[in-house]
DNA sequence: ACTCTGATGTTGTACTCTACAACCATTCGC
DNA sequence: GCGAATGGTTGTAGAGTACAACATCAGAGT
């Protein structure tokens, strides 16, 4: 209720409280959600094909590193989307440890479908909002995640 | 790149864009980091137990119909909790068929510790932000949120 | 050249979270 | 009272994940 050390501190506990609750059901929420939309393609494996076509190709490793998952669960998603023919796994013929990872048509294909999908769905859902605001929304969610990763 | 129907659209959706990737790479690694900073209480737990501090006590249903989650899922999340001493069951002596759920003397204890931890962690990643920011912050995932439970 | 070490993946195993369906117990409407 | 609805539990199944053990291969040091 009082000031405290520094100016107002209890309206930044306050706004960090609310932050964090409504992150937290959003997580909560995510995947359900997701699954529901697009049952072709979870939120993982989504995250993973659209890292494959930003990076044009790359090694399971690299997708490990990049998602904080065990190289385990890695070779298990990856193994079903090789599976459902949305990825190709080709040896590097420069090293035979790596298999070198690539979209496959089909894979481009359906990558690109449930991203406009999803697309769809943020518009609805921010449609109410404003240029400037939907701008500094972006801008904060790019500057908290930015935070997270290095702070893990 | 050309404008088409309303005033700056690409301006939109590039922010549309953004607001989705970030959402979804925050949903992707909400529960791992969760499960990482809190052993004891998973995501979906803690939520449970500060919605029954929040409302004093309710029935699985409510729980079930809160979180869109089934209600085999809550009987099994609230066996564990109650198993681990955090919540009690009690057989609403009018009505035999509910049981309404109270936090324990411990569940409050775990809640508290738990928020606890959970608001350091949040402080220190905002710690950069000014107040205003967090406030506009707090207000936008708010906005969001609501429009996404209206939506389901 | 040979070996040891590290990097890359896969597989076995186990655990959590979740949903759906079948079921039991209880209450309520008529 | 009896059938329908409500509240919960249990059986079963599947996704996602981690950890540990393993197999392969590349590269460095000697």
């Amino acid at each position: 209720m009082t000031d405290r050390d520094s100016p107002q501190p209890d309206v930044r506990d306050e706004s960090i409280e609310i932050i964090q609750r409504e992150m937290t059901a959003f997580a909560r929420r995510a995947r359900a959600t997701a699954g529901r939309m697009h049952p072709e393609l979870s939120l993982v494996s989504f995250t993973l094909l659209g890292h494959l076509e930003d990076q044009g190709g790359c090694r399971a490793t690299d997708l490990a590193a990049h998602y904080t998952l065990d190289k385990s669960t890695i070779s298990r998603q990856v193994g079903a989307l090789e599976k459902a023919g949305l990825v190709e796994r080709r040896l590097d013929p420069a090293d035979h440890r790596v298999h070198v990872l690539h979209l496959t048509d089909r894979g481009r294909d359906v990558l690109v479908q449930v991203a406009a999908a999803r697309r769809i769905a943020f518009r609805e859902r921010l449609a109410e909002w404003d240029g400037p605001d939907l701008a500094r929304f972006a801008e904060y969610l790019r500057r908290y995640n930015e935070a997270g990763v290095t702070l893990r």
